[in-house]
Formats: C-alpha cells, sequence, structure tokens
DNA sequence: CTGAAAGCGCTTACAG
DNA sequence: CTGAAAGCGCTTACAG
C-alpha cells in the first residue's frame, strides 16, 4: 500500500504544528480559535493531498473504536441476517462500524469471537447468546465493557436486553388455533435452556392449560445440529397414527422450514390434515401451496433499539433496560 | 471499561522489558533467544493477569490490520448472506476479521463505505461492486489496496475477481427450456451495465439465436429500486395477452421472488400457462406449489476463492487471477 | 492564537 | 541473552 498521508505532512507543507491541523479536521478551529487563514490553508492542503484520517491511530490514541461487536447464531439465516442489516444501519448513522461473526449455537465459538473482537477493541457488543454462555457474559460485564443481548438474554445475568415477548407470541398463536376449532395441537421446538425456547414453550403449554387442553399438550424438542433428522421424527410422532394432532405450532423459523420439508414429504393436505403456524418471516411462508399464518417479529424496531441502547452504554449510561417487543400474528389460510 | 492489562503490567511485574515480553507473546522465543526461566516467568504473568493483546495499538505498529472489508448488494438478501457467511469463515480460518456493509447497488453509499473501511485501514476488499463505481475501483487500485471483486467485474479495469460464468448459465438454461419444448420464451432482468447481468442477458439471446428463435426474444428491464412495480408490468406485457409467452427465465433471485409473488396474482399454472427458471437457489423455490428450476451458483467456492485470492495478495502476490465458476441447472417440474 | 511534547500499546532494529 | 529507544499517526493538556 502506497504511503498515505498523514496529518505532519499536512503540518509541514503548511509550516503549523500537528496540533493546528488536527483541530481543523476535527471541526475545532472554533473552540480552539485557530487563525482564519490558517484553517483555509489547513483546508486546501488537506484536499490537495488527500488526507483521510488514520482511524487505526485515533482508536488508540481515544482509546475508543467506534466498532460494535455482532455475534448473531447464523448470518446466513434469514432472520440474522435482517437484523444483522437493521443493526449495520443504525449503527452507520450513529457513525459506528460492524464487525459481525456467526457463534453456530456453540458456546465454544462464541467465546473466541468475543475474544478477537475485544482484541479488536470494539467499543460494545450486540449479542444473540448461545446456550451456556452465563459465564462469558458476566466477564464481559465484569470488564465494563457495554453489551445489549437480543433475541434472548439470561434470568441470572442482569444485562440490557430487547427481545420479544415470546411468551405471549406462543400464548397468542395457540389461542387462534383453537378458536379455529383445533384441539389436538402440538409443538415442534429447539431443545434449549434458551430464555426465547423456554417462554415459547410456556406460552403454548399456559395457552392449553388455559382451554383445559392439558392432556392435549404434546410438545417435540429438535436438536439443533440435526433440525432435519429429528424434525422428521418428530412430525412422526406428532402428524401420523391413532393419537395424530390437528395443528401445530413451530418455535423458529428454521424449525419451520424443515417442518415444511417433511410435510411435504408425508403429503398432508394443510390445513385439512394439520393446521400450521410458522414463527419469524420468511419468503417460503407465503409461497407454500397454503399460505402460513407465522409470527412475525419486529426486527426493525429490535435491531434499532439495540444498537441505541448500546450507543447509550458506550456514551457513559448506566441505566439497564429490558425490552420486550410485541409480535404480530399474520393469520392466512394454513390455519384457517 | 476498567484498565485492561498491557505488556508493560508484564513486563514491570517479572523485571524484564517490555521487548521481551513481546517476543515471548508472539511465540519469537527461539528466534531471539530469551532465557528459559524468563519465557516461564512472562507466561505465568500473562496468564495471572489475563494478558489480552491490543490488536489496535499492533496494527498501527505494523501497518496492518488483520481485517477485511466485505461490500455486498445487501446482505439482508439470502443470496449474500449466505456468501457473507462463507467469507466469514473462510477469513476466519486464516486470521481474518471481517467488517461489512450494503451498498443497496448505489454508488454513492458504495463510496462512503468505502471511504469508511478505508480509514479503518482494512487490509483489503472483497467488493460485489455497484453500477458506475469503475473510478472508486481504480482508485483503490491506484492506492495499492488489495481487492477483490466477486459476482460482478469491469471488463475496462483489471482486477482480481470471481464471478460465475453467467453466460453460460443462461444459455444452458435457455437450451433446457426448449430441450423440453418451449419456443416463446421470454426473460425477466435488471435494467443494468453491470457485466454479470449483460452476461446473464446474453446468454438467454444468443441461445435463442442459436436455435433460430431470435423472434420469440422478449426482452423485460426492471429497475431495481422499483422491482415490484416493474416487475408486474413486465410479467403484464409477457404473459398475459395475443403474444404472451410460454416460458420465462428470471435474472436473480430477487426478480425470481417478487416474479413468483406476480404469477400467483396472475393464478397462472406452472407450467402449464408458463414454465419458469429462476436464479440462485432460495427456500421459497422448494415450497412454491411447482417446484422451480433453477440456476445453482456454488457460493460456497465463490467466497472461498474471494478470500484465498485476497489473502495472497494482502501477502505481496501480484497475480492477477480470473475465475469463473460453473453453474448447476437443478431441474424440477416447474420447466417440464 | 500557536507549538512542543507526551502518550495510547505495541514491534523491532540496534547496541551491548 | 537482554534493554533502551524510536516510531506507527493521532489527540490533547500545557505553556506561552
Amino acid at each position: 500500500m502506497s504511503k498515505r498521508t498523514s496529518l505532519k505532512d499536512i503540518a509541514d507543507k503548511v509550516g503549523v504544528s500537528t496540533a493546528l491541523v488536527s483541530y481543523v479536521i476535527n471541526g475545532q478551529e472554533k473552540e480552539k480559535r485557530v487563525g482564519k487563514e490558517v484553517v483555509k490553508k489547513i483546508r486546501t492542503a488537506a484536499l490537495e493531498l488527500n488526507y483521510q484520517p488514520n482511524q487505526i491511530a485515533r482508536s488508540l490514541r481515544k482509546g475508543s473504536t467506534k466498532t460494535i461487536g455482532l455475534i448473531v447464531a447464523d448470518i446466513a439465516n434469514p432472520f440474522f441476517g435482517n437484523l444483522a442489516r437493521v443493526i449495520e444501519d443504525e449503527a452507520s448513522r450513529l457513525g459506528y462500524t460492524v464487525i459481525f461473526g456467526s457463534s453456530d449455537e456453540d458456546s465454544g465459538k462464541m467465546e473466541s469471537l468475543v475474544d478477537i473482537l475485544i482484541n479488536r477493541q470494539v467499543d460494545g457488543f450486540i449479542i444473540v447468546p448461545a446456550e451456556g454462555t452465563e459465564l462469558q457474559i458476566k466477564a464481559l460485564q465484569e470488564k465494563k465493557i457495554p453489551l445489549v443481548l437480543t433475541d434472548r438474554y439470561f434470568i441470572d445475568v442482569t444485562t440490557n436486553y430487547v427481545a420479544l415477548d415470546n411468551y405471549g407470541a406462543s400464548f397468542d398463536a395457540i389461542t387462534h388455533l383453537i378458536a379455529n376449532g383445533y384441539k389436538k395441537i402440538g409443538m415442534i421446538a429447539y431443545k434449549s435452556n434458551l430464555i426465547h425456547m423456554q417462554e415459547r414453550v410456556r406460552g403454548y403449554i399456559e395457552a392449553m392449560k388455559a382451554n383445559n387442553l392439558e392432556n392435549e399438550i404434546r410438545l417435540e424438542e429438535v436438536r439443533y445440529n440435526y433440525t432435519m433428522i429429528d424434525n422428521e421424527k418428530a412430525m412422526n410422532n406428532l402428524a401420523i397414527g391413532e393419537k395424530k394432532i390437528d395443528a401445530i405450532l413451530f418455535a423458529t423459523n428454521s424449525l419451520t422450514v424443515s417442518g415444511l420439508y417433511c410435510i411435504k414429504k408425508l403429503n398432508l393436505k394443510i390445513p385439512e390434515d394439520l393446521a400450521i403456524i410458522g414463527f419469524d418471516g420468511n419468503e417460503a411462508f407465503d409461497f407454500f401451496y397454503t399460505p402460513l399464518t407465522y409470527i412475525e417479529q419486529p426486527i426493525e424496531e429490535m435491531g434499532k433499539e439495540a444498537v441505541g441502547m448500546l450507543v447509550e452504554q458506550i456514551d457513559g449510561s448506566t441505566k439497564i433496560a429490558h425490552i420486550k417487543l410485541r409480535h404480530t400474528l399474520i393469520k392466512r389460510q394454513s390455519s384457517l
């Protein structure tokens, strides 16, 4: 890379100290009362030499990098891809750049991502935490590194977070199914202690109980790394045979999609054989032969709130906020 | 953020110079022949103080940041989301971190992204260039900043790139349609001078000509920022009325999806009323009531090659490589 | 209004 | 084998 022009180059050219150049470049010529002539000369020289400040040097000196570390489960998953996009835009609006990483829901990967990003001196983190990472989050807090959790959080660790009211979302979905006459309602969720999953399951169970359907509760749990296989088993258990269910709620985007593959394979009629409700939006839901009813998350709001809260913290606020967002139930034919 | 431990802290604790600590931390104790005892003491102290090197300082000193700048059209688009994921993994494997940004196919946005990333001293760029950004790319080259273009490139600017053989892909798709008996074949593309689009269109036209169907050529061009509206008009022009076509090739992922919405609206039977071939994979293609035939890009290979070529350049290679990847035509019922 | 100088946390020739 | 010191490119208190 060819030699870049530095503050010193400008200072030399104009014949002043680097201090003055720095003031002018940073728009402090008023406060520092830099001479009008000098300001003009510096401006001209900066333009001529095509000066671009070196953020790395500035970061080292100021101790802040104007960078946000974003850790999601998988950037290729549309839910996280969309969230990342919102976060990117909002961060950029506030003068921040974002470095991202995918944890694959693995606590080890997440740990090494966190380490790498700390070494890169990110000013703060937005994290979709993997299971079993409470200690990592606590460690971050002890180091006083600003952070906000998204999508999920830990009850035992007091942090800023912004998440969906997952309990309410599931409860609403099940209530809707029941209102439409379904009673034998199953659910397929990920096997996970993470709060978002627990809450989605709890919403299902409580809604069933509230309608005196506790005997119809049929919950199947799928392993994240074996989504397809486990989901297929689960669907076979639930949707076939004597005790088959008549409606189902999937707990995530990816579970819904893999569930749809099973449904195709089993050749089930939707909603006649089985009513379905999915989680999160997905273009695939629109094109399934019966358009899918699904729980829509306010991704835009989630991303913006997360960035906003993080930047507040970076700017020194010690306020802790827990934000729960409301879902929207997009009702279509799959749950009629 | 509480005070982090620095090299100096360790040096003070052990009673040696920071030079020795640096050597040990960087595994150069052999070359620099640091005393065995000293090495041990330094290691212990580093562990005790939980030392984490400050990458910013190292970057400033070494003039390299081990960071890659990635600019795509839109990280929320599944094609780019998947590409980003591959790039993330490959970069991480080689010790690099990635900072990303979305240009929205806008040259102004791309320019400001490039500037921001240059100021952050990325070691190199992987760019999916927007239309009209030749000069930006040239400027990057003049600054000797390593770079590889992906998905598209510019004929007038000699750079490293890795892209699909788009001409071949379209040609193959059209040939397949013709083999299946379709003759009135239309295409919907983006209105763009970018090479990938031009090549996709050229493949269509040449394939039609090669089969003496030049009189049946019906190309519609859609504006990126008005995808939905323009696509609807285009579909109305092509698929309705006297001169209606019997098959269509969509030029991208997003065009295919928005086309599917139109097809639903128009209530067309696939493939009886209209055969379709899409571009790139998308879960939605699997669930459309007639599974879609589509052109699959080798995203994994594309991302890995891009990172590999970039890192070679960063490491000093001046070799220029143009890599064209082959597609796979996934044949299903929509083109029967 | 302006300059000299310290210092952010590293790496690395140089000298011994 | 080890240390003193320069320097990466900035910012910023301090002195005048």
